[in-house]
RNA sequence: GGGCGCGUAGCUCAGCGGGAGAGCACUCGCUUCACACGCGAGGGGUCGCUGGUUCGAUCCCAGCCGCGCCCA
């Protein structure tokens, strides 16, 4: 048989990837009666490319799922995107402003179809990536949130929170990115520090009895003022309480109020009370009738019930005024530098601007309850465990879910208004006013958050709400997989929507994988250009190589990312593909177990306990361990031990047979991390006409277990004529191992003398920890057990170097 | 402000109560008929600092010093 002595993965590896999806392996049906394995992944967005988080995490989901597939489970791998609402409609108005025009003059029948057509050029081309990287996705299967079906699943749940009163409508505070043009939600805002200035103003006292100053960064907000609150236990304002305050500029008196959520410490410990640009000062007017006025519009600029000259000014403009007000006015008292945290848009970076504003709210706290009792419970799970706490924290705090988008693209809320202003919720347009009857309708005009329909993912992708054969096959599934920061945006809420629509829980594991950083340990992202591509990687490594990389790293911490496990990775399916080439080129015809031999028995043994162990590491979601695991077992075990022990009888069929046997149950542990160069390994045995994506997992094999320490004494004899040409007294097979794999040169003269001391030192560690009264006393029996074994065979050493 | 995590070999990281580990890098020796993307040998670490618990601490506890993340 020719095969290259280099194993390149390119060509072998698209050419598997072909093979599978045509022969429709990864596809899984719903009427197979084996068990389910379902994992649902999370839907890129639509308009994105694969980045390195998307590739670590597409090899952790592949591994399971591959593995399950081995072990005979009906394995569901579930593809698509989400429609990315901001992100897309971001993309699609640039365009048109690039052409001289805009969402508003095209209008918005007209801009969602610019989507569709955009998409049909430049979106999806993640699942092509993921492809590449060998994903056993069911690719026929892949869904799209903006499909027909899926668009009917997302108005129905909306529809049912209405029914259960959870959604309203309300003036409540919002994020507000002037860039994007939308309120977004309060995950969606990214907390930065930025240096500012502390402004402190002087607010008289109604009647001329002095005055109180507060504390703001945000002087252009005092247009909004509507009281001065103090904490209530901080002695040096319970005199002003319940007194009045003129705000300055706009000279309107306001009630100074007591509120614990003032924090005495920062400032002067006064506060002013702007309830509409605020989210705590709207919570305290909220809770002490206040007016909430609004100063800033949705353009950022100065807007509303203002003195004159103010109307128009950007937020910076119209402080710069207050500020020379106040020092007119001699109620400047001081400005310093002050630093602090900033909430910014995470799509386009900008200074969240909050504001009141009418939008739709899901009160979360009904569908958070029953979340709770699953994380509790343990019927969900996070792994790593510390983020069961980080999950449970947020939904007991959990806050109104602000769900409107002031967007085009995207589910559009299925809400109409008649003329009267009542409310009609219905999944479909409806023919006239529920309240009135009145037939002239008008639809509200924004979008859902785009995660209010991921949060339907895994059911509405099976069908729901019908009552699919898939649904009541592949849900729910087993497991979900996902970056740290998709914890509220996306874990949460799935295990809310799953118990309040399906009943039950969506999946029982979540894996929050680890963070690959750049090299220089920061995140890698697109504005710092630090990021490395993973398509790059796969074009110079080979998905194996790269996949395996990403494998070894994925430990529970951040790490930072450097090539040299993806070269691990390329080295080890080299090293495969070479111990295959031996085997294959001595002309073997069978593929059968017939070990008769120390070596063949040992690596059985080595192959199995390694399987036992990379099964434990798989369930445990330790990939890194078991990609160690199996270099090892590959590299040192198979090739360095067993290969050359057994060179000397390649001729034979039965050692043949058995070596081949051996490396199948190799190449099957190694499948579900290195898929194709496996494949193709196995596609060259003999007789092969089965693939391996769908071979049998092997089952344990206790007849081999006896045998694990087998070649001790041939490993100890080698490492130490390796090291000092001394020769120790070696028997039997194992004499005949020893000189199959090391070959010794005959005349090489070894100090035995310096080895019999370095013995000698080891013993007497080992005597004088048993020596020790005080360790045989309080050890555990089974370290006091180790430390004598050790002490006997290292006498048993002394004794072969001929004492 | 609240919470979480991390500081172990030059680099990237395992280990987390009983003799300091891996891969890469480095040094030396091998073109041995599967593989030089290989084989063998080796150098290199007061396991952030200071205390404490323990027969025994890289591992547990407390404090400190650095670094990072999440939430408000």
């Amino acid at each position: 048989m020719e095969l290259e002595p280099l194993y390149k993965p390119e060509g072998v590896e698209e050419r598997w990837q072909r093979t599978w999806e045509e022969e429709r392996l990864y596809h899984a049906e719903a009427d197979d009666p084996r068990p389910t394995y379902v994992i649902a992944v999370p839907p890129p967005n639509v308009t994105g490319a694969l980045h390195m988080g998307h590739a670590l995490n597409g090899s952790i989901q592949d591994a399971l799922v591959r593995w399950h597939r081995m072990r005979d489970f009906n394995a569901l791998w579930q593809p698509g995107y989400d429609h990315a609402g901001i992100a897309t409609q971001a993309v699609v108005e640039r365009q048109l402003r690039q052409e001289g025009t805009s969402r508003f003059e095209i209008g918005r029948e007209a801009f969602v179809e610019r989507v569709w057509e955009w998409l049909r050029e430049y979106g999806g081309v993640i699942m092509s990536q993921f492809r590449r990287l060998g994903c056993s996705l069911d690719y026929e299967r892949e869904r799209f949130t903006m499909d027909d079906a899926y668009v009917r699943a997302v108005m129905r749940f909306f529809v049912h929170l209405y029914e259960r009163g959870w959604l309203y409508r309300d003036n409540r505070i919002i994020n507000w990115c002037i860039d994007c043009r939308t309120s977004i939600s309060d995950l969606e805002v990214e907390h930065i520090d930025v240096n500012d200035a502390l402004t402190y103003a002087r607010y008289p006292l109604v009647n001329g009895e002095g005055s109180v100053t507060i504390a703001t960064v945000r002087p252009a907000t005092i247009l909004a003022d509507v009281a001065i609150a103090v904490h209530p236990d901080d002695e040096r304002y319970t005199h002003l309480i319940g007194k009045e305050a003129i705000v300055p500029v706009v000279e309107r008196r306001v009630p100074i109020i007591a509120d614990e959520r003032v924090e005495p410490d920062f400032g002067t410990g006064a506060l002013k009370v702007t309830p509409g640009h605020d989210p705590t000062d709207f919570e305290i007017g909220r809770d002490h009738g206040l007016p909430e006025l609004t100063v800033i519009g949705f353009d950022g600029r100065i807007t509303g019930d203002v003195p004159s000259g103010y109307e128009g000014l950007t937020e910076d403009e119209a402080a710069e005024r207050v500020v020379a007000w106040l020092r007119e006015h001699d109620q400047l008292e001081k400005r310093e530098s002050y630093r602090h945290s900033v909430g910014h848009c995470d799509r386009s970076g900008t200074r969240i601007q909050p504001l009141v504003s009418l939008q739709w709210w899901c009160d979360m706290k009904p569908m958070a309850a029953p979340a709770i009792d699953a994380i509790e419970s343990g019927r969900v799970t996070f792994h790593p465990p510390v983020h069961n706490r980080v999950a449970l924290d947020w939904l007991k705090s959990i806050r109104p879910w602000n769900v409107s988008r002031q967007l085009w693209w995207g589910h559009q809320l299925p809400i109409w208004y008649c003329l009267d202003g009542h409310v009609t919720c219905a999944e479909t347009e409806p023919d006239a006013c529920t309240e009135c009857g009145k037939r002239e309708l008008t639809r509200d005009e924004d979008v859902l958050d785009t995660w209010f329909s991921s949060a339907l993912w895994p059911f509405a992708t099976l069908g729901w709400p019908d009552d699919t054969p898939e649904l009541r096959t592949f849900y729910p599934g087993e497991v979900n997989s996902t970056a740290r920061e998709i914890i509220f945006l996306w874990e949460n809420r799935m295990i809310m929507s799953g118990l309040e629509l399906m009943g039950d829980i969506p999946f029982h594991d979540v894996i929050i994988h680890s963070t690959i950083l750049a090299s220089d340990g920061r995140r890698m992202s697109k504005s710092l250009g630090n990021g490395v591509d993973p398509v790059e990687l796969i074009e110079e490594h080979g998905a194996d190589a790269t996949r395996y990389g990403l494998l070894r790293i994925s430990s529970t911490q951040d790490v930072r990312f450097s090539p040299q496990p993806i070269e691990e990775g390329r080295r080890l399916a080299n090293k495969l593909w070479n111990a295959s080439r031996l085997l294959l080129m001595s002309g073997s015809g069978e593929v059968d177990e017939r070990p008769s031999s120390l070596e063949e028995r040992w690596i059985l043994a080595r192959i199995d306990a390694t399987r036992a162990e990379v099964e434990r590491d798989f369930a445990e979601y330790d990939f890194a361990h078991a990609a160690d695991r199996l270099y090892h077992l590959t590299f040192d075990d198979f090739c360095d031990w067993y290969l050359e022990a057994i060179k000397p009888r390649l001729g034979e069929p039965d050692v043949q047979a058995t070596a081949l046997a051996a490396l199948e149950r190799l190449l099957k542990l190694l499948h579900p991390i290195m898929p194709h160069v496996t494949e193709e390994i196995w596609s060259h045995l003999p007789a092969r006409n089965s693939r391996l994506i769908v071979a049998p997992w092997p089952q344990a094999a206790p007849d081999y277990q006896t045998e694990l320490n087998a070649l001790d004494q041939a490993q100890t004899a080698a490492r130490i004529y390796r090291r000092s040409g001394v020769r120790i007294k070696v028997m039997g097979d194992s004499l005949r191992v020893f000189e199959a794999v090391v070959r010794p040169t005959d005349g090489r003269q070894g100090d035995v003398d310096a080895e019999r001391a370095r013995v000698k030192k080891e013993i007497e560690r080992a005597e004088r920890m048993l020596a020790n009264e005080k360790f045989i006393a309080n050890a555990a029996d089974d370290a006091v057990e180790g430390e004598r074994l050790k002490l006997a065979q290292y006498k048993a050493e002394l004794d072969a170097l001929g004492d």
